[in-house]
DNA sequence: TTGAAAGCGCTAACAT
DNA sequence: ATGTTAGCGCTTTCAA
């Protein structure tokens, strides 16, 4: 059996309120004596309160819950590491689940860390459980990353999808690639999908371009439907110069499909995209990507979420906080 | 103000004993009518029981923590989402923390898993915490992952590291690189590393390769420390005909410091690594490697821990698992 | 400076 | 079939 609050209380001949002060760091209302003495007490007893019974009490669990939307992503899992690494610094603990693009699971964490208690949530949401994300809202805080939802008002952070379309586009163009493909997953309902698809069509059309829509290609992230769409695109008569991820996997799946179906890159077509991770540079060839500051990006959305807990009552009007997007250039392209 | 039992058994008009019996599905002691209402009133006041209290009471979260060495690295996710999928389909929820190779912070998780009172353990160790964790293991049951720790007794699921490198040393022999450089993160405690440096030791032996020093290297995990560890062994008056990274992060960093050096792969040298992971195909050039089965070696980790859990008593003796590596051949050699 | 007592939201004997 | 009661381990008035 564990030992419990009652145990320091009997051991060190005082009552259980004492050791409560004491392990609440009210020693001003104590001796020296009996301090030190709950104090050994402890460390021979090796006593641990349990966190259980001292949140059920508190209505506070130092806890916040964190949804990513896929884990093998390591776009999800550097974010997590600008969350952790701010929460830790603040006192609180993580309790980090992996929704795996599921709504269903998303719903099921979502309402197992309600039932948790969790004090907070940072959501990177599939974008299908809104009322059910509205609704633990009107309770307890929620911070949005990555992706937005327009019908749920609270803290947001993302990046500007736009803006690093748009970067990307001006640079193909540059390089004399205007017929520039984008393969995104499919993309109604989840935000940066949605905006990215609108950056590409109006970046083009900053450059009097017109989308033409056998290059705007939709596809699930399947090797082998990737391979498909690439075969698709590439025999079409008006085949592109350069293709755009919409994502670091999209990109990846791109890149491996174009290796299987022995296209050389850049020489016969160029492969850009969204997103970058460690060793982007690694791929054959090095990636020119659009990058966002993932870790930064995590960080921000734990400091939004730990002001509004500290804060007593829900003062500031939500947040929407836009990172910059920036380019790096590698070799993809030919450049 | 969340809607509390007391709120439904209200509403409802019968006893909280009586809710509780609902919750809990004891249905047949109670009427239809009882039943259908209270059902009713569940759902007008959308309650939801408040899992702290319930687990206060019963002395069980159904809740399981992890404890991962580093979250950036594929290896760990992989194996996470075994965990994962296996704790969700029996009913029990993960609470997934990210130690971050640093001993400390392990310690910390540890204490607040302890202290959340989560039913067990799965625990990708530092090495340092041995104590800590035998401690804990006297009250809740853990599995350790990936390393195993003699003086924990307890049940361990990993790989064979030893068999890995033999597979990858017969390999490079057979293609007449028989000069091999070991490259690993400082391995003393910690067994995989230990276990792939005797490995090494063993295969060369039995080819009758003596171990020469200056071949076998430890270095951190930093780009600049390997680029020099590169450079030395490089140029050394015999110098190896082929590298071998102890880990995934250890292959991907030599690639990178070799490309960086303007060295040729593999035409100037070979490289091979332990561990595989998606997009090691995409590398330049695609890099061989012995892979381990993580997904599978995650879901073992959490059947063990759930068998144990729901055996009343701890009546097996601790199981220790160990999967077998493959040899994933691709073009580091020049094959 | 210390303690008694109530209660957080739930479950589980034990009645009835 | 339903209710009364005690209690999980802690915090927190309120009194002494």
């Amino acid at each position: 059996m564990p030992v419990t609050i009652n145990d320091v209380a009997a051991r060190a001949r005082v009552s259980k309120t004492t050791v409560s002060h004491y392990l609440n760091g009210r020693y001003d209302s104590m001796s020296k004596e009996t301090r030190e003495n709950i104090a050994q007490v402890v460390e021979e007893l090796g006593y641990r309160p349990n966190a259980l019974a001292r949140s059920l009490k508190q209505k506070k669990t130092h806890t916040i819950g964190a949804i990513v939307a896929n884990i093998l992503n390591p776009f999800s899992t550097s974010i997590i590491r600008g969350v952790e690494d701010y929460c830790n610094q603040h006192g609180f603990s993580l309790i980090l689940c992996n929704a795996d693009e599921d709504p269903v699971k998303e719903r099921e964490y979502l309402e197992v860390l309600a039932d948790k208690q969790v004090d907070g949530l940072i959501i990177n949401t599939t974008g299908y459980n809104n009322d059910l994300i509205k609704n633990l809202n009107l309770h307890l805080p929620v911070v949005l990353i990555d992706r937005k939802v327009p019908e749920i008002n609270t803290d947001t952070v993302t990046s500007d999808s736009r803006k690093g379309v748009q970067l990307m586009i001006d640079h193909l163009i540059k390089l004399g690639r205007s017929e520039i493909a984008f393969f995104t997953m499919p993309y109604h309902e989840v935000s940066p999908r949605t905006e990215r698809v609108l950056g590409y069509r109006q970046a083009l059309a900053s450059h009097g371009i017109a989308c033409k829509p056998h290059l705007l290609v939709e596809t699930i992230l399947d090797e082998a439907a990737v391979i498909r769409a690439v075969e698709t695109v590439l025999a079409s008569p008006e085949p592109p110069a350069a293709i755009f991820g919409a994502n670091n996997l999209m990109t990846m799946a791109v890149v491996k499909a174009l290796k299987k179906l022995n296209i050389s890159i850049p020489r016969d077509i160029a492969v850009v995209g969204f997103d970058d991770w460690d060793w982007a540079e690694l791929i054959d060839p090095p990636v020119t990507v659009v990058s966002q500051p993932t870790y930064a990006m995590g960080q921000e959305a734990a400091t939004l979420l730990i002001k509004r807990l500290k804060s007593k009552r829900n003062s500031r009007k939500p947040a929407v906080i836009l990172f910059d997007p920036e380019l790096v250039i590698r070799k993809s392209c030919g450049e």
